[in-house]
DNA sequence: TTGAAAGCGCTAACAT
DNA sequence: ATGTTAGCGCTTTCAA
């Protein structure tokens, strides 16, 4: 039942605007690119033409004939996240007026997924590829290295990048979490986060978090992971579990805001003293923590402007070749007391 | 500075898979798309060939040659709306494994981003049109109607489509959450949205929600809106507004869930009676909800679904040129009482 | 089962 | 300022 998959009926070629405007092809070229000069009485008869019609160029002819195309590959693991879409919105920003196309992949949090989604966007020749992550396949590797074009990778600067990296460092970030509680004299901690091995960003706030807590000679003393569903809801069950069953705690770190968000409006309702007897922090700095009845401690991922500095890098407006590593700020909010 | 947009280095082709495989181009294209016959031991040879060469295909000559392209465009107003992600959900999803491959691009809600978005979108000559809405420039229209390509407006079926449509019908949702809160005997009721007068499909739920007030003798008694901004802080603050401004209001219908999340968030902390003197709603049933302290009234959009359908149209599994009208599911949550 | 020729709709390069 | 010619890298069609 499937329609085979692709025909088309014909659509206007540049012939047809050419005999439409007793121009020649060559010259309705240029007055739709731009290009050269042609006179203004022809220019506009051409336009005429073209716009009586509802001429819309074939870029696929066109990009084969002149080696170029204005797109820009975006691979990125997830559009539900908030923080992809904030990403995708500083690229898009920057790439406004450089007559560049951003075009958009998901992959899921999945190598395979990755793996086939670059090679249909590489098939299209794209003038540069940004991807989230370090980590990608072997296979993945090599054909980002053949792709003969800039290849960013965003988010994380935690590793060997291929060509450009923009990111922040997430080991750090959660290692200067773990430093910010100690500060604040918190010493029972506990984690949630999603139950993703693919989320290597995730792993590595991780990391960094145990790290800093081993700097005062602690460890976590409870985690949690989840997958699917509403994390807001999720946060909420999650800390319930969990202090039910370590109800000594007195922090709770958050691979996200969300579940934060979650968490912390459980524990309102519970009457708990927050940041007093339990402190919580979260991880994205999003906008939705500003509505929240208290301020959600977190980190800014520095998110839109990641999203400027590669596509900058791919319009050339920056150079490439570098790690760009940017400062996330973090945020005490009203969710961890002062250091004391 | 800019590089100059999109010169790249080369690539290979098939030809330098032909030459390392000692294979004709023709019979290396034509294992590379598994057309024809082709004996094992030649097959072999070329994908040996063309896998460590690390041989991407360039689709630009291939759908130029065979009028061919796998894209479908799909046109949407916002990916920081929550909405929209799901119904990309549902568009990959039924996707899937059709070798047809979602390409999207967003318009802010203007008008003539989404005219140059789809002019630049035709201009790859995409399989199948997806877009959201059924109110477009006259330009847009033509276009479209050239195309050559079947076009699905999503999300909304008040108005007159193109081609095919999938969608509610939005002043009905309106409508009915209008009954539904007659019907619990609310009598003084509130308005909160936002400032755009291009949401249409916002403007429509308002006007089918004042039907519905009509149809009991009622009016709004107030209306506020907004732009920007985190919605989650918007939603409390303009409630906390209008309820100062009008504080005998027994209902307040917010245009989606984020804000009237927000708005939920401050009234249970202001100690109001939710839903006994004072109900709320909001719009779209967003997994958010589930989070909340108490779950907020909603009312479906059928997101996903409706990705879905609009899919199956493009990919011939459904038959396209009519319009299908789901049903949105009201869901009372906990913050309207029961019907008198 | 394989190969050769023609051409998709456009643009670069070179006329004029 | 405008036109002509020769491809871009593939696939279609037809021949072997």
């Amino acid at each position: 039942m499937t329609r085979p998959p692709t025909e088309r009926r014909r659509t206007l070629t540049l012939r047809d605007v050419s005999e439409a405007s007793g121009v020649s092809e060559m010259t309705v070229s240029r007055v739709l690119r731009n290009r050269g000069d042609v006179s203004e009485a022809t220019r506009k008869r051409v336009l005429e033409a073209a716009r009586t019609l509802g001429y819309v160029p074939n870029r696929i002819a066109g990009a084969l004939a002149s080696q170029r195309v204005n797109l820009v590959a975006v691979v990125i693991p997830s559009l539900s996240n908030l923080v992809f879409p904030d990403v995708l919105g500083g690229i898009s920003a920057e790439l406004e007026g450089t007559g560049l196309t951003p075009v958009v992949g998901v992959t899921n949090y999945r190598p395979e997924r990755e793996e086939a989604v670059l090679y249909e966007m590489l098939s299209w020749r794209p003038t540069g590829v940004i991807l989230a992550g370090l980590e990608h396949s072997d296979a993945a590797r090599a054909m980002l290295a053949n792709a003969g074009a800039p290849v960013v990778e965003i988010m994380d600067v935690d590793g060997a990048g291929i060509d450009s990296v923009v990111g922040i460092s997430h080991r750090r970030a959660g290692l200067e979490m773990a430093r910010a509680i100690v500060e604040a004299g918190y010493r029972r901690v506990g984690f949630m986060g999603t139950k993703m091995p693919e989320d290597h960003r995730a792993r590595k706030r991780l990391e960094g978090f145990e790290a800093g807590l081993a700097e005062a000679g602690l460890v976590l003393e409870d985690r949690e992971f989840y997958s699917g569903g509403s994390a807001l809801a999720k946060g909420r069950e999650m800390t319930k579990t969990m202090l039910a069953r370590s109800p000594d705690l007195d922090f709770l770190y958050y691979s996200n805001d969300m579940i934060g968000a979650g968490g912390l409006l459980w524990c309102l309702e519970q009457g708990m003293d927050v940041p007093g007897s339990l402190g919580l922090a979260g991880f994205n700095g999003v906008e939705l923590i500003e509505g929240l009845p208290r301020r959600l401690a977190s980190m800014d991922a520095c998110r839109k402007e990641i999203g400027r500095r590669a596509a900058a890098i791919i319009s050339g407006h920056e150079d490439g070749g570098q790690v760009i590593e940017l400062t996330p700020s973090f945020s005490r909010g009203d969710t961890i007391r002062p250091p004391r």
